[in-house]
DNA sequence: CAAATACGCATC
DNA sequence: ATGCGTATTTGA
């Protein structure tokens, strides 16, 4: 008699091992050797019910069988994952320390999570009635919305309800269009063999020459990662989506990732419009419904591109043919808690283990891709033209030192936006901090209004008005006395969007001036109603946080300022220098799009900082290679590998003294690597936030095999130990932020 | 002395 | 993570 089969399940918490189950009591001992890894099970854990991904089908178990317990049902006899990307998730929760159960249950959409049936309900699809086909020209003018589901309907005979969303048609549309008797709810037409169905909706843009020298370097079949490094109007989206075409031609998918902030309605119409094929969008606007049936598209091969966010790398794709990564220097690609990986070296990964091309585009890529693209490890693809007969921008920078500033503003500043201004155009001011004022001040003893919370100044917002933590979201009443000295002169110190909206209206009281941060367009709907208002394109000032930086396009500006131009100069982490620039390209960017030529002005204490100097006058380029050379002489990435392990506890000797068992523990190990460095522990930059104390201990080397190993061994034994339950800590590998 | 809170511990 | 039992503190 063989011994009984069992389940070895991947939970959802953040424990470092798998656990044993017996297989469901009414499934057939036939069925259990035909299970797959990757097939969601319920089982039972502790007293709840949790959705586990099986490992594997195993003979025997480290566990006294007494205590097995049989796993509940399985939501579905076949694998939720493919192989493929149960893999790659795996693969990624070993490289970024996760335990696997909470990998692989990020990697996966949230109602499969909660256990829902791997099926997607029938869909309703509308179709044009007899009355609706005979609609004659020019009716509806006064419903233009339902005419252009009219015409939409015309061109592709049958549409689903998640089709129509990305066409921006809501369902009242359809409502209304239904009443009228225009059009049904119905099973679709049979398709035509995808052979003969066209796969562009509308004509390939002609590429410039540089265009076209990229496009023909871009592999479409095979492992290559290719930088496109291209500056802002070069036409990247339009070598994308060419590149696209190849792809959909051989009857692949093309899975497209684009920054948080990116992916807009805007964005996703480029791909609808230019493409006959289905497109899915996985972003954070889905409900979880709508994600689950994009991603249950995107698996059998139904959706042939697919646009998503950081999330989106482990989409599951039946016929994958490329990964296209749009802004791949954005930090959003790195996910900031519990399973911190990067999308965009995970997509590295699995275009390699596919045997794929992947495209990283970007006008300022991470020196990281940068190193990579210099030392040939990928192709360096520069595009360096305008397309169109758009103008790069001229950039001046303004000395502050010693000047009379109005609000943060210098003369020349004001004038040159009073100009633009009266010759009718629109100009945006850059200020990368939110509220009025970042501290309130006591002038007559010097006091500062500090978080209770944490160690940070509270910021001061006038509108409501409130003192504001912005790190912990810790509130209070302004104080109308110094609590120190009694004193009555609290004083705002320093410039927000706030403030300098007031002062810009005081000193333009005939010129509208927007305001766009996170408080401005809070309330839903918000955002969309300024960026129309902006589009309308009469003269204007737009005031606002890097949310106006990222993603939108400003035709009508002609003038990009940047109010503190050496904010991140000084940064203590080692990336501050890097996001500068990139930052303020980015901003820059934003300047003379259409026809109008942009200009940019920069202010600046600090001038003649080597850093400001080469931006300005030598590029971006200049600026990566002259970081990348000072991070070789002080060993940091890309020369050398980092991870971080961050501790905090309200007891701050806990925190401290937990890393310093960790080090010791390393420092154990580290007979057989001696490449590995040690640094710390150290206090957090903030040390003390949401009343818990931070400290961290970083880890640095040559090679990643060695530092790799060392942080898996590490991580078992800190989850063991008695101050690891005592403290919470992380892991993280090839960390962004160092705080 | 009971209720509220903190801590340690197990989860197949 | 999460929930439970036990120890510890708070409090009327």
């Amino acid at each position: 008699m063989s011994a009984p089969l069992l389940l070895r399940i991947a939970v959802p918490v953040p424990l470092r091992r798998s656990f044993d189950y017996l297989p469901p009591v009414d499934l057939p001992p036939a069925e259990i050797t035909c299970l797959q890894p990757g097939t969601l099970v319920e089982i039972p854990f502790g007293n709840r019910q949790l959705i586990g991904v099986l490992l594997a089908v195993v003979s025997d178990s480290e566990i006294v069988s007494t205590k097995l317990k049989a796993a509940t049902r399985l939501v579905d006899p076949s694998p939720a994952f493919s192989a493929e990307v149960q893999e790659l998730v795996v693969w990624a929760a070993n490289y970024y320390q996760c335990a696997m159960g909470e990998a692989l249950s990020t990697a996966l959409p949230a109602l499969l999570r909660q256990g829902a049936p791997l099926v997607q309900p029938a869909e309703p699809h509308y179709q044009l009635t007899h009355e609706g086909k005979g609609l004659p020209e020019g009716a509806l003018r006064r419903a233009p919305k339902q005419a252009a589901v009219i015409t939409l309907l015309q061109q592709c005979s049958s549409l689903s309800q998640s089709e129509m969303r990305l066409n921006a048609v809501t369902p009242a549309i359809l409502k209304s269009l239904q009443e009228k008797g225009l059009i049904r709810q119905g099973t679709p037409a049979p398709q035509p063999e995808d052979k003969a169905r066209p796969i562009l909706r509308e004509q390939p843009m002609v590429a410039t020459a540089e265009q076209q020298q990229a496009l023909d370097q871009i592999a479409t079949e095979g492992f290559q990662v290719s930088l496109l490094d291209g500056t802002t109007g070069s036409g990247k989206t339009e070598i994308y989506l060419q590149t696209i075409e190849k792809v959909l031609e051989k009857g692949l998918q093309a899975l497209v990732l684009v920054p948080e902030i990116g992916l807009t309605p805007q964005t996703i119409s480029r791909f609808t419009r230019r493409f006959a094929v289905p497109v899915v969008a996985l972003h954070s606007g889905l409900s979880d419904r709508e994600r689950l049936d994009a991603w249950l598209d995107a698996r059998s091969g139904k959706a042939r591109i697919v646009i998503g966010t950081r999330s989106a790398v482990f989409t599951p794709l039946a016929t994958p043919g490329i990964i296209i990564i749009d802004e791949e220097h954005d930090a959003s690609f790195k996910q900031q808690d519990g399973f911190r990986y990067s999308a965009r070296d995970i997509a590295v990964m699995r275009a390699s283990k596919l045997q794929i091309p992947l495209l990283l585009g970007s006008a300022t890529p991470s020196l990281e891709t940068l190193g990579n693209a210099m030392n040939g490890r990928y192709q360096h693809l520069r595009l360096t033209q305008r397309a169109g007969n758009a103008q790069a921008p001229t950039i001046h920078l303004v000395d502050l030192c010693g000047k009379t500033l109005h609000e943060g503003f210098a003369r020349e500043t004001l004038d040159a936006i009073q100009e633009q201004i009266h010759s009718g155009n629109q100009v945006l001011v850059f200020l990368n901090r939110r509220g009025f004022a970042p501290a309130l001040q006591c002038h007559d003893c010097g006091w500062l209004a500090n978080c209770n919370h944490c160690d940070a100044r509270m910021t001061l917002h006038h509108h409501p008005k409130h003192l504001h933590c912005h790190h912990c979201g810790h509130q209070r009443a302004v104080l109308r006395r110094c609590p120190q000295c009694q004193g009555q002169q609290l004083q705002p110190l320093g410039q927000g969007t706030e403030r300098s909206e007031i002062a810009l209206q005081s000193c333009f009281p005939d010129t509208r001036v927007i305001r766009i941060d996170r408080d401005s367009t809070r309330r839903k709907g918000a955002m969309e109603n300024l960026l129309d208002e902006i589009q309308r394109g009469d003269p204007c000032i737009l005031i606002g946080t890097q949310m106006l930086a990222k993603g939108h396009h400003f035709p009508n500006v002609t003038l990009v300022v940047i109010l503190d131009a050496d904010a991140g100069l000084f940064s203590t982490d080692f990336r501050g220098p890097e996001r500068m620039g990139q930052l303020l390209l980015q901003v820059a960017g934003r300047a003379g799009r259409a026809e109008k030529p942009g200009q940019v002005i920069m202010q600046s204490h600090h001038t003649d900082h080597p850093l400001v100097q080469t931006l300005m006058y030598e590029g971006y380029h200049a600026l990566a290679t002259l970081i990348l050379q000072e991070r070789q002489i002080t060993q940091m990435p890309p020369f050398r590998h980092l991870a971080l392990l961050r501790a905090e506890s309200k007891r701050p000797e806990l925190a401290s003294a937990f890393l310093q068992l960790a080090r010791e523990m390393a420092e154990n190990h580290t007979g057989m690597s001696p490449a590995i460095e040690f640094l710390g522990p150290l206090p957090a930059l903030m040390e003390k936030r949401g009343d818990r104390y931070r400290y961290l201990l970083q880890f640095s080397s040559q090679q990643r095999k060695p530092l790799q190993h060392l942080l898996a061994t590490l991580a078992l034994q800190l989850e063991q130990h008695a101050l690891g339950k005592r403290v919470r800590w992380s892991l993280d590998v090839d960390p962004c932020e160092m705080n």
